[in-house]
DNA sequence: ACTTGCATGTTACTTGCGGTAACACGAGTG
DNA sequence: CACTCGTGTTACCGCAAGTAACATGCAAGT
């Protein structure tokens, strides 16, 4: 009985607090990453103080927001790279994924990458890189987990595969980024060209004649 | 007569300003970016009106501050990618300056990836990754050039060379800032698994036993 | 029934920053 | 001597983050 009742505050609790992402979704859908506190609690039809205790501060409520749609892209690109098919359309895949999501929504996209912020006052501490963008950590991390596990490497496979896991992640992210501001392409040529870049075809290319002497 | 004294007058206002940027790097350096403009202007010994006079509005600082430090990186990445080398040792000497410099001063290269800001008031627009990180940019487009310019890619060579040179940059990029957070390995053997995977080793490298079926 | 406790909500405030207006001094020029 | 122009100041506005103090509704304890 008390536990129906307690889990029935706690549901209640939990539901406000979706209720309060759902709203802060859409202004940072609707004003990107630099909406204000008062305007999300406009949104959900309250006052700041109720959004203080539910997330702490600022950085509280968008690294909750920023799980929410970390989680799910994660969970997309998951399914992608755990694909049955050979490892090139794997690896397309999983960047036309990603691809996909960031022109799907380039605001929640931009929203999730710089995460910038900066405690406003106080806080000189700054530590390069520690907090910087939560999702390409993860997607980082993610990825290096499935190459070390999936790919022979030989010896000293487990760092090799961080490497790899985020410098892949980091070429995706740049090229999207790149791409979307000038759209230069379609998707599927820049998924193909970036395979074809994992793929080794700088190293195989020939030199242009009249390239450096010497 | 006059033109001295003119040239003089702009002669003093360009040293201000470069006083300025100095006092500014060195709160920059000390604070990291969210350093106030009232800092930046006690460091220089003056006050803040000063300081819009002369860069119209932090953004504006921020880009001169960011142009300094952008172009600096670029003349030693031009240097390693024009050595007298073969590819594979060229693409490892820029690398390696390139991590070398942020590895050298992680304040600065924190300071100029996120030029973030966004207008404080008004500005609703938001375009997405337009001004976002002009190193990153200017990196991107400067070794696309590089490539399209070296490389013998066939048709569609220059959109490819620029699709590659934001990837590349980006790899380089996210691998970097992991690897200055975590020191994972030393930098010559980061510099060695990036290339490798330029190289074609992931898709050279064998599948290991318990890969999934289908 | 009355009080206690707690979550939810409010208004009103403080602090700090970006940015600006208005004023003040010093030097060269008719 | 008046004029203006560059350099500097103080004092202010607007706005957003974050907090304190007060108000209200609802379950439980006696």
């Amino acid at each position: 009985m008390d536990t129906t009742q307690r889990t029935e505050q706690q549901r209640s609790a939990d539901r406000r607090r979706r209720e309060l992402l759902e709203a802060a979704d859409r202004v940072v859908l609707r004003e990107g990453p630099q909406a204000s506190m008062n305007a999300i609690a406009a949104e959900a039809g309250i006052t700041k103080p109720i959004l203080y205790r539910h997330f702490g501060d600022k950085g509280g409520l968008y690294a909750a927001l920023a799980k929410r749609h970390t989680d799910a892209l994660l969970d997309s690109l998951r399914a992608a790279v755990d694909a049955p098919a050979d490892r090139r359309e794997r690896v397309e895949a999983t960047l036309d994924t990603y691809l996909a999501a960031i022109e799907a929504r380039p605001q929640v996209y931009r929203f999730l990458m710089h995460p910038a912020e900066g405690a406003p006052t106080g806080d000189q501490g700054f530590d390069v890189g520690k907090q910087w963008a939560p999702l390409l950590r993860r997607m980082g991390e993610e990825l290096a987990q499935v190459i070390e596990e999936r790919l022979d490497l030989g010896p000293g496979s487990q760092q090799l595969a961080r490497v790899w896991g985020h410098g892949i992640v980091g070429m995706m992210h740049a090229a999207g980024d790149w791409w979307l501001g000038e759209r230069p392409c379609s998707r599927a040529e820049l998924v193909r060209s970036l395979a074809d870049l994992l793929w080794g075809r700088l190293a195989a290319a020939g030199d242009k004649v009249g390239s450096p002497g010497f």
